[in-house]
DNA sequence: AAATCAATTGAGAATCATTCACAAATTATA
DNA sequence: TATAATTTGTGAATGATTCTCAATTGATTT
Protein backbone atom coordinates (compact mmCIF):
# COMPACT_ATOMS: atom_id res chain seq x y z
CA UNK A 1 0.00 0.00 0.00
CA UNK A 2 2.30 2.42 1.12
CA UNK A 3 4.65 1.21 -1.34
CA UNK A 4 2.00 2.28 -4.14
CA UNK A 5 1.68 5.39 -2.87
CA UNK A 6 5.15 6.23 -2.89
CA UNK A 7 5.33 4.99 -6.75
CA UNK A 8 2.26 7.28 -7.12
CA UNK A 9 4.08 10.08 -5.60
CA UNK A 10 7.42 10.01 -7.82
CA UNK A 11 4.68 9.68 -10.69
CA UNK A 12 3.32 13.04 -9.72
CA UNK A 13 6.77 14.78 -8.76
CA UNK A 14 7.79 13.69 -12.27
CA UNK A 15 5.21 16.09 -13.86
CA UNK A 16 5.97 18.54 -11.29
CA UNK A 17 2.09 17.90 -9.67
CA UNK A 18 2.03 17.89 -5.51
CA UNK A 19 0.61 14.66 -4.10
CA UNK A 20 -2.20 16.78 -1.81
CA UNK A 21 -3.59 15.39 1.15
CA UNK A 22 -6.84 15.07 -0.86
CA UNK A 23 -5.32 13.66 -3.51
CA UNK A 24 -3.33 11.07 -1.28
CA UNK A 25 -6.96 10.40 -0.02
CA UNK A 26 -8.56 9.69 -3.32
CA UNK A 27 -5.43 7.26 -4.36
CA UNK A 28 -5.89 5.47 -0.94
CA UNK A 29 -9.74 5.16 -2.03
CA UNK A 30 -9.15 3.64 -5.11
CA UNK A 31 -6.13 1.25 -3.77
CA UNK A 32 -8.20 -0.12 -0.85
CA UNK A 33 -11.29 -0.99 -3.68
CA UNK A 34 -9.56 -1.64 -6.27
CA UNK A 35 -11.58 -4.39 -7.76
CA UNK A 36 -14.68 -2.21 -7.75
CA UNK A 37 -15.44 0.45 -10.34
CA UNK A 38 -15.75 3.43 -8.82
CA UNK A 39 -17.98 6.47 -10.11
CA UNK A 40 -16.13 9.69 -9.43
CA UNK A 41 -19.47 10.59 -7.11
CA UNK A 42 -18.91 7.19 -5.08
CA UNK A 43 -15.41 8.06 -4.76
CA UNK A 44 -16.22 10.84 -3.63
CA UNK A 45 -18.37 9.56 -1.06
CA UNK A 46 -15.64 7.33 0.08
CA UNK A 47 -12.25 10.44 0.47
CA UNK A 48 -15.11 12.43 2.64
CA UNK A 49 -15.15 9.96 5.31
CA UNK A 50 -11.23 10.41 5.45
CA UNK A 51 -11.16 13.77 4.28
CA UNK A 52 -15.02 15.72 5.19
CA UNK A 53 -13.73 19.07 3.82
CA UNK A 54 -12.85 17.47 0.54
CA UNK A 55 -15.14 19.24 -2.61
CA UNK A 56 -16.41 17.05 -5.50
CA UNK A 57 -14.84 19.14 -8.28
CA UNK A 58 -11.60 18.23 -6.45
CA UNK A 59 -12.17 14.50 -6.63
CA UNK A 60 -13.57 14.99 -10.54
CA UNK A 61 -9.79 17.10 -11.02
CA UNK A 62 -7.55 14.26 -9.12
CA UNK A 63 -9.56 11.80 -10.97
CA UNK A 64 -9.12 13.66 -14.29
CA UNK A 65 -5.62 14.13 -13.20
CA UNK A 66 -4.89 10.13 -12.65
CA UNK A 67 -6.27 9.32 -15.86
CA UNK A 68 -3.70 11.48 -17.60
CA UNK A 69 -0.93 10.12 -16.11
CA UNK A 70 -2.27 6.57 -16.40
CA UNK A 71 -2.37 5.57 -12.68
CA UNK A 72 -6.14 5.30 -13.87
CA UNK A 73 -8.49 3.89 -16.92
CA UNK A 74 -11.42 5.91 -16.97
CA UNK A 75 -14.29 3.52 -18.63
CA UNK A 76 -18.01 3.39 -19.38
CA UNK A 77 -20.45 0.38 -19.29
CA UNK A 78 -23.07 2.49 -21.02
CA UNK A 79 -24.75 3.47 -17.88
CA UNK A 80 -24.36 7.27 -17.90
CA UNK A 81 -21.64 7.39 -15.36
CA UNK A 82 -17.70 7.48 -16.02
CA UNK A 83 -16.08 4.76 -14.00
CA UNK A 84 -12.32 4.34 -12.68
CA UNK A 85 -10.34 1.58 -12.49
CA UNK A 86 -6.63 1.84 -10.82
CA UNK A 87 -3.81 -0.07 -13.51
CA UNK A 88 -3.23 -3.24 -12.18
CA UNK A 89 1.20 -3.13 -10.91
CA UNK A 90 3.43 -2.60 -13.91
CA UNK A 91 0.52 -4.06 -16.61
CA UNK A 92 1.13 -2.53 -19.77
CA UNK A 93 -2.36 -2.72 -21.15
CA UNK A 94 -5.84 -1.86 -19.62
CA UNK A 95 -7.35 -5.27 -18.56
CA UNK A 96 -10.92 -6.34 -19.94
CA UNK A 97 -14.33 -7.02 -18.41
CA UNK A 98 -16.93 -8.78 -17.75
CA UNK A 99 -20.34 -7.22 -17.69
CA UNK A 100 -23.31 -9.58 -16.36
CA UNK A 101 -26.48 -8.90 -18.10
CA UNK A 102 -28.41 -10.39 -15.25
CA UNK A 103 -27.12 -9.23 -12.01
CA UNK A 104 -24.56 -6.50 -13.11
CA UNK A 105 -21.48 -7.80 -11.20
CA UNK A 106 -17.98 -6.92 -13.28
CA UNK A 107 -15.68 -9.72 -13.34
CA UNK A 108 -11.93 -8.60 -14.57
CA UNK A 109 -9.44 -10.42 -16.91
CA UNK A 110 -6.13 -9.54 -16.26
CA UNK A 111 -5.08 -11.74 -19.28
CA UNK A 112 -4.18 -9.91 -22.09
CA UNK A 113 -5.70 -12.08 -24.78
CA UNK A 114 -5.61 -9.41 -27.63
CA UNK A 115 -2.00 -9.83 -28.57
CA UNK A 116 -3.19 -12.00 -31.68
CA UNK A 117 -5.90 -9.19 -32.55
CA UNK A 118 -3.86 -6.51 -31.92
CA UNK A 119 -1.10 -7.62 -34.59
CA UNK A 120 -3.68 -8.44 -37.30
CA UNK A 121 -4.84 -5.06 -36.90
CA UNK A 122 -1.62 -3.06 -36.79
CA UNK A 123 -0.49 -5.03 -39.97
CA UNK A 124 -4.02 -5.80 -41.90
CA UNK A 125 -5.20 -1.71 -40.95
CA UNK A 126 -1.80 0.12 -40.37
CA UNK A 127 -2.93 1.71 -37.25
CA UNK A 128 -0.99 1.62 -34.76
CA UNK A 129 -2.38 0.41 -31.48
CA UNK A 130 -1.73 2.13 -28.52
CA UNK A 131 -4.39 1.06 -25.80
CA UNK A 132 -7.90 -0.93 -26.21
CA UNK A 133 -11.12 -1.36 -24.41
CA UNK A 134 -12.54 -4.94 -24.41
CA UNK A 135 -15.55 -5.05 -22.38
CA UNK A 136 -18.08 -8.80 -22.76
CA UNK A 137 -21.75 -8.46 -21.98
CA UNK A 138 -23.68 -11.44 -21.06
CA UNK A 139 -24.23 -14.32 -18.32
CA UNK A 140 -22.00 -14.57 -15.68
CA UNK A 141 -21.15 -17.89 -13.82
CA UNK A 142 -23.22 -17.63 -11.08
CA UNK A 143 -26.73 -16.23 -12.91
CA UNK A 144 -26.04 -19.27 -15.19
CA UNK A 145 -26.33 -21.25 -12.20
CA UNK A 146 -29.58 -19.60 -11.14
CA UNK A 147 -31.19 -20.31 -14.32
CA UNK A 148 -31.06 -23.83 -14.13
CA UNK A 149 -32.79 -24.02 -11.29
CA UNK B 1 -32.99 0.95 -48.81
CA UNK B 2 -36.05 0.37 -49.18
CA UNK B 3 -35.47 -2.99 -48.34
CA UNK B 4 -33.77 -2.51 -45.37
CA UNK B 5 -36.57 -0.20 -44.10
CA UNK B 6 -39.05 -3.13 -44.62
CA UNK B 7 -37.05 -5.40 -42.44
CA UNK B 8 -36.80 -3.41 -39.98
CA UNK B 9 -40.54 -2.15 -40.48
CA UNK B 10 -41.24 -5.78 -39.58
CA UNK B 11 -38.82 -6.15 -36.41
CA UNK B 12 -40.81 -3.42 -34.95
CA UNK B 13 -44.48 -4.77 -36.11
CA UNK B 14 -43.31 -8.15 -34.21
CA UNK B 15 -43.20 -6.48 -31.16
CA UNK B 16 -46.25 -4.37 -31.86
CA UNK B 17 -44.51 -0.97 -32.23
CA UNK B 18 -45.37 0.80 -35.31
CA UNK B 19 -42.99 2.74 -37.46
CA UNK B 20 -43.98 5.97 -37.51
CA UNK B 21 -43.14 8.65 -40.23
CA UNK B 22 -40.58 10.12 -37.58
CA UNK B 23 -39.11 6.48 -36.79
CA UNK B 24 -38.84 6.02 -40.34
CA UNK B 25 -36.86 9.14 -41.07
CA UNK B 26 -34.20 8.27 -38.14
CA UNK B 27 -33.96 4.99 -39.41
CA UNK B 28 -33.38 6.93 -42.77
CA UNK B 29 -30.92 9.11 -41.60
CA UNK B 30 -29.14 6.36 -39.97
CA UNK B 31 -29.07 4.06 -42.75
CA UNK B 32 -27.45 7.22 -44.70
CA UNK B 33 -24.93 7.81 -42.63
CA UNK B 34 -24.41 4.34 -42.01
CA UNK B 35 -20.61 4.89 -42.07
CA UNK B 36 -20.53 7.36 -38.96
CA UNK B 37 -20.73 7.54 -35.88
CA UNK B 38 -23.55 10.03 -34.75
CA UNK B 39 -24.83 11.19 -31.39
CA UNK B 40 -28.06 11.80 -30.44
CA UNK B 41 -28.19 15.64 -31.35
CA UNK B 42 -26.30 14.75 -34.43
CA UNK B 43 -29.25 12.93 -35.43
CA UNK B 44 -31.43 14.90 -34.48
CA UNK B 45 -30.02 18.38 -36.80
CA UNK B 46 -30.50 15.88 -39.72
CA UNK B 47 -33.80 14.40 -39.28
CA UNK B 48 -35.01 17.99 -38.86
CA UNK B 49 -33.94 18.37 -42.24
CA UNK B 50 -36.40 15.79 -43.39
CA UNK B 51 -39.21 16.55 -41.00
CA UNK B 52 -38.79 19.70 -39.38
CA UNK B 53 -41.13 19.18 -36.63
CA UNK B 54 -39.75 16.29 -34.83
CA UNK B 55 -38.49 16.82 -31.04
CA UNK B 56 -35.71 15.69 -29.93
CA UNK B 57 -37.19 13.78 -27.18
CA UNK B 58 -38.55 11.65 -29.85
CA UNK B 59 -35.42 11.20 -31.23
CA UNK B 60 -33.92 9.85 -28.27
CA UNK B 61 -36.94 7.65 -27.82
CA UNK B 62 -36.28 6.27 -31.18
CA UNK B 63 -32.74 5.69 -30.49
CA UNK B 64 -33.65 3.86 -27.41
CA UNK B 65 -36.31 1.75 -29.25
CA UNK B 66 -33.82 1.18 -32.09
CA UNK B 67 -31.02 -0.28 -29.42
CA UNK B 68 -33.73 -2.26 -27.52
CA UNK B 69 -34.49 -4.63 -30.89
CA UNK B 70 -30.81 -4.36 -31.50
CA UNK B 71 -30.97 -2.49 -34.51
CA UNK B 72 -28.39 -0.06 -33.19
CA UNK B 73 -25.87 -0.36 -31.19
CA UNK B 74 -25.24 2.18 -28.26
CA UNK B 75 -21.24 3.03 -28.10
CA UNK B 76 -19.24 5.84 -26.24
CA UNK B 77 -15.98 6.52 -26.92
CA UNK B 78 -15.55 8.46 -24.18
CA UNK B 79 -16.41 12.35 -24.94
CA UNK B 80 -19.42 12.18 -22.72
CA UNK B 81 -22.09 11.77 -25.99
CA UNK B 82 -23.51 8.21 -26.64
CA UNK B 83 -23.11 7.41 -30.14
CA UNK B 84 -25.59 5.36 -32.17
CA UNK B 85 -23.99 2.68 -34.70
CA UNK B 86 -26.37 0.68 -37.47
CA UNK B 87 -25.68 -3.20 -36.79
CA UNK B 88 -24.30 -4.44 -40.49
CA UNK B 89 -26.89 -6.66 -42.13
CA UNK B 90 -26.94 -10.19 -40.41
CA UNK B 91 -23.84 -9.44 -38.36
CA UNK B 92 -23.99 -11.73 -35.64
CA UNK B 93 -21.79 -9.29 -33.29
CA UNK B 94 -21.27 -5.56 -32.95
CA UNK B 95 -18.35 -4.68 -35.37
CA UNK B 96 -15.07 -2.89 -33.54
CA UNK B 97 -13.45 0.20 -33.69
CA UNK B 98 -10.08 2.39 -34.48
CA UNK B 99 -10.49 5.50 -32.73
CA UNK B 100 -7.54 8.05 -33.81
CA UNK B 101 -5.84 9.92 -30.92
CA UNK B 102 -4.40 12.47 -33.32
CA UNK B 103 -7.44 13.44 -35.62
CA UNK B 104 -10.63 11.51 -34.40
CA UNK B 105 -11.47 9.69 -36.99
CA UNK B 106 -12.98 6.72 -36.56
CA UNK B 107 -12.82 3.45 -38.81
CA UNK B 108 -14.76 0.24 -38.31
CA UNK B 109 -13.74 -3.33 -38.30
CA UNK B 110 -16.36 -5.96 -39.42
CA UNK B 111 -14.64 -8.77 -39.19
CA UNK B 112 -15.04 -10.94 -35.78
CA UNK B 113 -11.28 -11.31 -34.86
CA UNK B 114 -12.40 -12.13 -31.48
CA UNK B 115 -13.47 -15.54 -31.56
CA UNK B 116 -11.01 -16.90 -30.28
CA UNK B 117 -10.85 -14.58 -27.60
CA UNK B 118 -14.38 -15.58 -26.63
CA UNK B 119 -13.79 -19.33 -26.18
CA UNK B 120 -11.27 -18.43 -24.17
CA UNK B 121 -13.36 -16.17 -22.40
CA UNK B 122 -16.82 -18.73 -21.91
CA UNK B 123 -14.12 -21.96 -21.05
CA UNK B 124 -12.14 -20.10 -18.74
CA UNK B 125 -14.51 -18.08 -16.96
CA UNK B 126 -17.32 -19.75 -17.97
CA UNK B 127 -19.12 -16.55 -18.69
CA UNK B 128 -21.63 -16.49 -21.11
CA UNK B 129 -20.86 -14.22 -23.96
CA UNK B 130 -23.89 -12.28 -25.43
CA UNK B 131 -22.28 -9.08 -26.94
CA UNK B 132 -18.90 -7.61 -27.10
CA UNK B 133 -17.27 -3.70 -27.24
CA UNK B 134 -13.59 -3.66 -28.52
CA UNK B 135 -12.19 -0.41 -29.47
CA UNK B 136 -8.71 0.34 -30.10
CA UNK B 137 -7.14 3.96 -29.25
CA UNK B 138 -3.83 4.68 -31.14
CA UNK B 139 -2.91 6.43 -34.71
CA UNK B 140 -4.21 6.17 -37.88
CA UNK B 141 -2.28 5.92 -41.19
CA UNK B 142 -3.06 8.88 -42.16
CA UNK B 143 -1.33 10.76 -38.84
CA UNK B 144 1.22 8.07 -39.21
CA UNK B 145 2.22 9.10 -42.46
CA UNK B 146 2.19 13.40 -41.37
CA UNK B 147 4.62 12.24 -38.51
CA UNK B 148 7.23 11.06 -41.08
CA UNK B 149 7.01 14.31 -42.66
C1' DA C 1 -66.88 7.22 -42.23
C1' DA C 2 -67.32 8.04 -37.13
C1' DA C 3 -66.17 6.34 -32.52
C1' DT C 4 -62.86 4.28 -29.60
C1' DC C 5 -58.63 3.19 -27.31
C1' DA C 6 -53.82 2.70 -27.03
C1' DA C 7 -49.51 4.24 -28.72
C1' DT C 8 -46.82 8.08 -29.92
C1' DT C 9 -45.50 12.73 -30.13
C1' DG C 10 -43.65 17.74 -29.15
C1' DA C 11 -42.54 21.09 -25.84
C1' DG C 12 -40.57 22.33 -22.09
C1' DA C 13 -39.29 21.33 -17.44
C1' DA C 14 -36.46 18.40 -14.59
C1' DT C 15 -32.54 15.63 -13.60
C1' DC C 16 -28.00 14.11 -13.55
C1' DA C 17 -23.05 14.08 -14.45
C1' DT C 18 -19.41 16.96 -15.30
C1' DT C 19 -16.96 21.38 -15.85
C1' DC C 20 -16.09 26.14 -14.88
C1' DA C 21 -14.97 30.48 -12.36
C1' DC C 22 -12.92 32.58 -8.77
C1' DA C 23 -11.48 33.95 -4.30
C1' DA C 24 -9.16 31.71 -0.45
C1' DA C 25 -5.85 28.41 1.17
C1' DT C 26 -1.82 25.75 0.63
C1' DT C 27 2.68 24.53 -1.03
C1' DA C 28 7.34 24.99 -2.52
C1' DT C 29 11.10 28.26 -3.12
C1' DA C 30 13.92 32.24 -2.46
C1' DT D 1 9.27 35.41 6.21
C1' DA D 2 7.98 37.08 1.54
C1' DT D 3 6.76 35.51 -3.05
C1' DA D 4 4.79 33.10 -6.74
C1' DA D 5 2.57 29.23 -8.47
C1' DT D 6 -0.53 25.43 -7.57
C1' DT D 7 -4.41 23.61 -5.61
C1' DT D 8 -8.71 23.82 -3.34
C1' DG D 9 -13.94 24.40 -2.02
C1' DT D 10 -18.11 26.43 -3.26
C1' DG D 11 -21.60 27.22 -6.02
C1' DA D 12 -22.99 28.40 -10.47
C1' DA D 13 -23.02 26.93 -15.33
C1' DT D 14 -23.23 23.61 -18.88
C1' DG D 15 -24.63 19.79 -21.59
C1' DA D 16 -26.71 15.36 -22.29
C1' DT D 17 -30.53 12.73 -21.35
C1' DT D 18 -35.02 11.74 -19.27
C1' DC D 19 -39.52 12.93 -17.68
C1' DT D 20 -44.29 14.88 -17.72
C1' DC D 21 -48.38 15.69 -19.77
C1' DA D 22 -51.68 17.33 -22.84
C1' DA D 23 -52.47 16.91 -27.77
C1' DT D 24 -52.09 14.05 -31.92
C1' DT D 25 -51.97 10.04 -34.49
C1' DG D 26 -52.85 5.26 -35.90
C1' DA D 27 -55.16 1.08 -35.91
C1' DT D 28 -59.53 -1.20 -34.93
C1' DT D 29 -64.34 -1.72 -34.42
C1' DT D 30 -68.82 -0.29 -35.32
ZN1 LIG E 1 -24.74 -12.30 -12.99
ZN1 LIG F 1 -11.48 -3.21 -13.98
ZN1 LIG G 1 -5.57 10.14 -37.33
ZN1 LIG H 1 -19.21 1.62 -36.07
Amino acid sequence: MEHRIERIKKLLHAQSYKLTPQREATVRVLLEREEDHLSAEDVYLLVKEKAPEIGLATVYRTLELLSELKIVDKINFGDGVSRYDLRKEGAAHFHHHLVCMECGTVEEIVEDLLEDVEKIVERDWQFKVKDHRLTFHGICRKCQQKELE
